[in-house]
DNA sequence: ACCTGAACACCGTTCAAGT
DNA sequence: ACCTGAACACCGTTCAAGT
C-alpha cells in the first residue's frame, strides 16, 4: 500500500508540471514574501514584478499571497516602506556648525542612494508624494533632524521647509529622469533624430559642441544645488542681520 | 426572402447585447480615435483609458484601432505628441529685454498648464523622460527660441541650458506632486497620522502653525523661481563682467 | 490558522476572416 | 483597404475548499 499515492491526481503518467509539493503551514510569513519581491525585483524590475510571477519565486501558490497582504497595492506600499526607511538611514544629518557643506552632502548621498538602486527609485519617486507626508517613524524623524538643525542655524521655520523641499525635489526629479533615461536606453530606445535642424541652429550649434540636448548632464544636479543653497546663504543672511537690528532698535 | 437574416448570429431572441452594426469603411480615422482617446481620458483619467473602453467609446471593435496604431505604446505616443505640441504653443516667448522677468512668466504658464490638464500632465510628466529630447519639431523650436534669446541676453550656452533645464524640471516635479496629491485626495486617502508625534517637536509645532508638512505649498514654486532666477542674474553680472574685463586687456 | 487550485473579470494583442 | 469577432496569454483577485 504506497503512501505517496496520496496526493492529489498526479498519476503514473510522466508530470511535465513537476507540481510542486504543498508548503507546510508557517513556512512562509510576510518579511519573507518582501525579501523575495526585492529580491525578484532586483533580478528584473519593480514594473515585472507580478503576483505569479513573486509566488513563483517562493514557491508557493499564488493565492497564498493575499494572506499576508490584501493586494498587490498593499504589499508594494509595505515595499515601499521597508525602501523608505533603509533609504534615510543611509543619509547623512545635517550638522550645524556647516550647514550648507553638509546639506550639500545630504542631498549627494539622496541622489547616490536613487542612482544605486533602481528599485528604490522606482518605490520612493513613482509612488510616494512627497518626502515628508510619509507615516513612516524613521523617515519623519530625519526630516525633523534636519529642520531642527537648520532652525537651530538661524532659518525661520518657513525658510527651512523651503530650502529643505525645494532640494529634496530637485533631487527626486534628476533621479527620476536618469532612471528613466536609463530604462529608454535599456529598451535600446536612442536619441530622436530632430526633424528640422536648420530651424534649429542653436541646439545644433550645442550638440556639436558635445552637449547632450534635453539629457541630465553630470553637473546639473550641482548647479542646481548651487542655486538652492547659495540662495539660502542670502536668506540666512539677511534674518541675522534683520535679528541684530531689532535687538539694537530695542537698546535705544 | 429577408434579407436581414444575413447577420451572424442575432436571432429571434430578445439580443440584449444590442449589436452594433458594422461601421463602413473610412468611418473613423487616427485623428478620430486620437480625439476620442482625449475624450474619454478627460473624462475619467489616462490610467483607465483602455482599448476595450475606447472602441466603445468609438463604437468600433476593440481590433480596428490596431489597424491605425499598431499597439497601446503607440498611441499614447501619439497622444503625447499631440499634447507635448499643443502645450508647447500656449507658451509664452521669452524677451531679450526682460529676461528674469518673461522667464519666469514662462514658468508660471507651463504650472498653469499642466495643473489645469491631467491629461496633459499625466502624459507629458509621467512618459516622457526630458523636456528637449523631444521628437516634436514644435517643442524643440520653442526650446530654441528661449535658449537663443538667453545666449543673445548674454548668458554663455551652457548656462543657459543649466538654467532652462532646472527651472523645467522644478515645475515639472511640483506638478507631478501636484498631480498626485490630487489623485490621492480624489481616491480619498488622506495625510497619514505621525506615529509618534512626542518624538517630532518641530514638525508638531510647525503644523500647528498652519504648514502642510511634506505637502506643496501654494508658493513653493515661487520659491524656486526665486532661486533659479537670482542666480541666473548674477551668473549673467559675472559673465559681462569678466567680457568687459577681457575687452579692456585687449586695448592696453 | 494557513495554504491551495479553480474560476472570474479584465486587459493587450494576434489572426484569420469578412466586406 | 478597412473593419471584425474569436481566441490567446497574462494579470489581479475571490472563493470555496483542503490540511
Amino acid at each position: 500500500m504506497p503512501t505517496e499515492g496520496i496526493s492529489v491526481a498526479s498519476d503514473s503518467v510522466a508530470t511535465d508540471t513537476p507540481k510542486r509539493p504543498r508548503r507546510r503551514r508557517g513556512s512562509i510569513n510576510a518579511d519573507d514574501i518582501l525579501d523575495a519581491a526585492f529580491s525578484l525585483a532586483a533580478e528584473t524590475s519593480l514594473d515585472s514584478l507580478t503576483m505569479p510571477s513573486l509566488a513563483a519565486h517562493l514557491k508557493v501558490g499564488v493565492t497564498s499571497i493575499y494572506w499576508y497582504f490584501r493586494s498587490k497595492e498593499y504589499l508594494l506600499d509595505a515595499m515601499t516602506d521597508r525602501a523608505l526607511e533603509r533609504y534615510s538611514i543611509g543619509i547623512p544629518f545635517i550638522s550645524a556648525a556647516s550647514w550648507d557643506r553638509s546639506l550639500r552632502e545630504h542631498a549627494r548621498t539622496m541622489r547616490r542612494l536613487f542612482r544605486e538602486d533602481p528599485v528604490l527609485c522606482d518605490l520612493v519617486i513613482m509612488r510616494t508624494t512627497t518626502y515628508g507626508a510619509s507615516s513612516n517613524q524613521v523617515v519623519m524623524e530625519r526630516f525633523e533632524a534636519v529642520l531642527t538643525t537648520l532652525i537651530e542655524v538661524g532659518f525661520r521655520p518657513k525658510d527651512a521647509l523651503d530650502i529643505y523641499f525645494s532640494l529634496a525635489m530637485h533631487t527626486r526629479g534628476l533621479a527620476m529622469l536618469e532612471r528613466r533615461q536609463d530604462m529608454d536606453r535599456e529598451a535600446g530606445i536612442q536619441t530622436p533624430e530632430m526633424v528640422d535642424r536648420d530651424k534649429l541652429p542653436t541646439l545644433t550649434k550645442l550638440m556639436k559642441q558635445g552637449h547632450t540636448i534635453g539629457f541630465v548632464e553630470e553637473d546639473t544636479f550641482e548647479y542646481g544645488l548651487d542655486c538652492f543653497i547659495e540662495h539660502a546663504q542670502k536668506t540666512l543672511q539677511k534674518t541675522q542681520q534683520a535679528a541684530i537690528t531689532r535687538r539694537e532698535r530695542r537698546k535705544k
